[in-house]
DNA sequence: GAGTAAAGGTTGCGGACGCAATAACTATTC
DNA sequence: GAATAGTTATTGCGTCCGCAACCTTTACTC
C-alpha cells in the first residue's frame, strides 16, 4: 500500500491558508511591539493578565491557563514566574486538589492590565478590527469558531508563529 | 491632554480577535507536532523549504525570506544556518548585490520536501481547509487580504504564537 | 487498604530567535 | 573621488519555551 493519494490545495485554498498565517503572526509581532515600547511588557504576559482578570477571584488553575495559551505546562510555569517576580501575580495551593496552583492577579497587577489595556486594544483596531467591515467580522468568527482547536493535542513546539516559526 | 478615548472591544469583535489567535496558534501547533512526529522537521524549516521552492532557480534573498516569514535577520540566518547544515540548502553570493546572499535549495531539499509535502498538505486540509466550504473559505481570504500586515514594521517580538507562537 | 495508573506542576537541558553591535557593501551627497 | 548614510548579513548574548525526568497528589482496580 502506498500513498492514499494526496488532495493538494487548489489556489484559493493556499492563498487562504497563507494570509491566515501571514495575518495573524504579523498582527501578533505588531502587537507584542508596541505593548513592549509603550509598557515594557510582552503580549504573552497582557494575556495572562487579561485571562486572569476574567476569572472568578481573578484565579485561574495553571493546568487551564496552559491549555487556554497553547503553553506547555513548563511554559506557563516559567511565565507565571515571571509574573510573580515582578509583583503582577501570586501562586495560591488550590484548595480542592493539593497537586494544583492556582495563579491570581494581584491588585498591582490589575492596575498594569488597566494601564496597558488601550494601548493592546487600539492596536487589535487599527490592525484588525477595523479594517473589516460588522458583517465581515461576523463571517470571519463564524468560519474560524467551525474550526474547534481544542479537540485535539495543540501543545507541542509552535514554531513559526510564532511563528510558525515555529516556535 | 489625557486619554484620547478609547473604543473598547464589543463582544463579537474580541470574539473574532480571540478565534483568530486561537485557531491560527493551535493549528500551526498541531502542523508542526506532525512534521516533527513523521519526518524529524519543523513546520519553519518546511516553509523555508516550501517558499525557495517557489524562487527563480529555488534561490530566494535572505532578506526576502525574512520578511516573508516575520522573521529577524538573525532569525533567518541561524535557521538557514541549520538547513544548510542538513544539506537541504546552500548559500550562494548574490551577484547584483555583494553585501547579499542567496538561499537556494539542494536536490536533496528538494527531495526532502516532496517527502514532507503530504503530510503537511493533509494537515491543513485537516485542520483547516475542509472544515469549511468554498463560500465561507472564500469570504476568509478576502476579510484577511483586506490586513495587509507588511505596510508597518512587523518583525519583532513575536512572542505568544507563535503563539505560538501562538506558536 | 495496597498497588498501579494518571494528572498537576516544577526543574535541567537544549533549541530557537530577537536585540545590539559589527563588518561588508551600496547609495547619496558634496 | 571622498564622506556620509543606509542596507545586508552575521555573531554574542539573553530570554522564552518545549521535552524529558521527576515529585506529589488523586483516581482506579483489586
Amino acid at each position: 500500500m502506498s500513498e492514499p493519494e494526496v488532495r493538494w490545495l487548489t489556489e484559493p485554498e493556499m492563498d487562504a491558508w497563507r494570509s491566515l498565517v501571514h495575518v495573524s503572526t504579523g498582527v501578533l509581532a505588531m502587537l507584542d511591539n508596541e505593548l513592549q515600547a509603550e509598557h515594557a511588557m510582552s503580549l504573552g504576559d497582557y494575556e495572562v493578565l487579561h485571562y486572569l482578570s476574567e476569572g472568578p477571584d481573578h484565579a485561574v488553575r495553571m493546568s487551564e491557563l496552559a491549555a487556554t495559551l497553547h503553553l506547555s505546562p513548563s511554559g506557563i510555569t516559567r511565565r507565571i514566574d515571571g509574573l510573580v517576580k515582578s509583583g503582577l501575580v501570586e501562586r495560591r495551593p488550590c484548595p480542592s486538589d493539593r497537586r494544583g496552583s492556582n495563579a491570581v492577579l494581584t491588585p498591582l497587577g490589575l492596575k498594569v492590565l488597566e494601564t496597558a489595556a488601550p494601548t493592546h486594544v487600539r492596536g487589535v483596531r487599527e490592525y484588525f478590527i477595523d479594517r473589516l467591515d460588522a458583517g465581515q467580522l461576523a463571517e470571519l468568527a463564524s468560519a474560524l469558531s467551525r474550526i474547534d482547536v481544542d479537540e485535539q493535542r495543540a501543545v507541542g513546539g509552535c514554531d513559526s508563529a510564532a511563528t510558525s516559526g515555529d516556535g
